[in-house]
DNA sequence: TTGTTGCATAACCATATGGTTATATAAAAG
DNA sequence: CTTTTATATAACCATATGGTTATGCAACAA
């Protein structure tokens, strides 16, 4: 089983990727079912009812954002969660709440719409 | 080979819609501009270097989202952030980490604090 | 009334998705 | 050698993005 490192860019570039990524309910379904052990192109395909080749585009979209990587097994493909780039979106939307929390309530609103209109 | 059970959560429609909005640079931006209050469409622009309807189309993303509300004043069209769809992708990465417990620490503390931050 | 501002929308272009079927190829099975 | 299996890739189609410029229109400003 020989392993094949395709994409290891973990870097802030990366979150669009990974964001679009996430954005398909197929590839989150993929990740999901990863995150219960590699799985073939085949193996996947069959669950989803969707042609091989499908499978073999998302997996693409998916290795361009570092969320999984391929091994080579004789003819097989498996795919492999790797779950680092989440981290990313994580922090993104960590940083995002903070920011957002503070100054995110009705009232601040409210009174901004209302120094607008004053104007 | 029969798969029981692929997605562990019954997701709710927009959650594509919200990945794909937070998978721009430009929307992510806009997003967090929009925490320090509301701002008009030439607003946004603005910082950006883009133009007035490219703004509006990126506007029209995260309305679809639910992400932001338009407002009228007078000829303004105000955009207001609502952080609430958010919370869905926050969920779907919650339940993801659930599944995938190895070497997913750094993620849960993330959520952790995201949790905290979100009441 | 005339001009200006703020925005939407149309029309257009290039590229990415998301799917298909058809084909190529390598490895395994016979 | 032949066939089957697993996968990739090409070719094609429709739609969505992400940007542009051009244009229209309502609301203000003068």
């Amino acid at each position: 089983m020989v392993m094949q490192q395709i994409n290891p860019s973990s870097q802030p570039e990366n979150l669009d990727a990974v964001f679009a990524a996430l954005a398909d309910p197929t590839r989150r379904a993929i990740l999901t079912r990863l995150a219960n052990g590699d799985a073939s192109v085949s193996e996947l395909a069959e669950p989803f009812h969707i042609s091989q080749p499908a499978v073999s585009k998302h997996l693409k979209v998916l290795e361009r954002a570092g969320l999984v990587e391929r091994a080579i097994d004789k003819q097989r493909r498996p795919a492999q969660l790797k779950a680092e780039p989440m981290h990313e979106a994580v922090k993104w939307l960590e940083e995002f709440s903070k920011f957002w929390s503070s100054s995110f309530d009705q009232l601040d609103d409210l009174l901004e719409e209302l120094k607008k209109s004053e104007s």
